[in-house]
DNA sequence: TTTGCTTTTGAACGGACGTTCATTAATCTG
DNA sequence: CAGATTAATGAACGTCCGTTCAAAAGCAAA
């Protein structure tokens, strides 16, 4: 046997990085093998090279391409008013990372098994969306609607609280997603704001 | 060559232990190998079956060990005003963290290592942790010093943002423990305080 | 229908993995 | 000092790993 029938690259591409996604958010990257991946697509391990040229650069690529799709969908800064734009943030984050769950998973704990080049890329893009962040708190500090002694702690502290929801947050559970933006949005909103 | 001079169990065990610990935090469970471990102790890998009867057991013994110390350190419940036991907790809860980076890291990323049952002894521990803290917010709402909707979910976001502490926090960086945890108590008061 | 391109197979490579165990040396007990 | 106990060696087990590649087969254009 060699080529099956109906075998397309566009087909079979999109399938590798899928899996490779879902088994490596499941199992962690040093636990899934080439052969693993392949299984699921339906091929065998050979064929993957096809679509990578090895198993480091499936892994980051899957890392580069969630925070470029962050970065392009984050609202951007804007004339309105600092607690506007921190509400929407808020909301965006939740809704945009509850719609990846895998995506978001392996972008924190795969970060060990990026070599060091790759590694200080994706820290390149984590910083700038920390930065858009940091400028909201920044602007309405200047505005006085926030009163925040430390803008770079309270971000990183907004960021790994609302990140926190994916590791609970179920579509079935108690809470709809649009409870929890509002109930998120009132804790930030209020460790923030001015008296 | 067979036992070597000056060996003792008492100085080799808990070698062990930390050198998997220290090992595990920095490249996973699933990419160190036990032949690892024995290399930063200094003996062969069969040597490390006598402390433990395979790979597994490594891990989950030291995840459970480290939950078992955060749960007999947390302050107990008293009838302190629920705020006062608040800023204790948030205090609490980033230094004995900041202590133990490795298995803090440990704890949250090699969860699914675990086999099923050993995942769900560490999980109720970690769930008896944060009822701790609910019982403090339910407190304060009960008293009327907090204003809080869903004790669940601030339990579950306090308890991310303190914990995100251990990702940037530097012992020779730009701010001491004690600001941090001033920081942190500053948020989380107002974030759960009522009007 | 032929030709060239695309895609996959399946075997093979050397090496690393967790774990076991007979053997042996060091230490402790009395 | 002798015997019992403890602790480690080092080789071996079968298995799986990432990756390579010649060969083969499906597909598309002429």
């Amino acid at each position: 046997m060699a080529r099956t029938t109906g075998s397309h690259s566009d087909i079979t591409g999109p399938r590798v990085r899928a899996s490779a996604l879902r088994l490596f958010a499941k199992g962690g990257y040093a636990a899934v093998s080439m052969r693993a991946i392949a299984a699921e697509v339906g091929v065998q391990a050979g064929a993957l090279y096809n679509y990578t040229p090895d198993k480091q650069s499936l892994l980051f690529d899957l890392l580069r391409g969630h925070m470029q799709e962050l970065l392009a969908h984050v609202p951007p800064l804007s004339p309105e008013s600092a607690t506007a734009q921190l509400d929407r943030f808020v909301a965006f984050h939740i809704e945009f990372h509850a719609e990846r769950p895998d995506a978001v998973f392996i972008s924190y704990m795969e970060l060990r098994n990026l070599t060091p080049e790759n590694f200080a890329a994706i820290e390149e893009l984590r910083r700038q969306y920390e930065d858009h962040l940091e400028s909201i708190l920044r602007a309405g500090v200047a505005s006085g609607q926030f009163d925040v002694s430390d803008t770079k702690i309270v971000t990183l502290a907004i960021i790994a609280m609302l990140t926190g929801v994916n590791t609970w947050f179920r579509a079935e559970g108690r809470l709809s997603l649009d409870q929890v933006v509002q109930q998120y949005g009132d804790m930030v909103r209020r460790a923030v704001a001015a008296a």
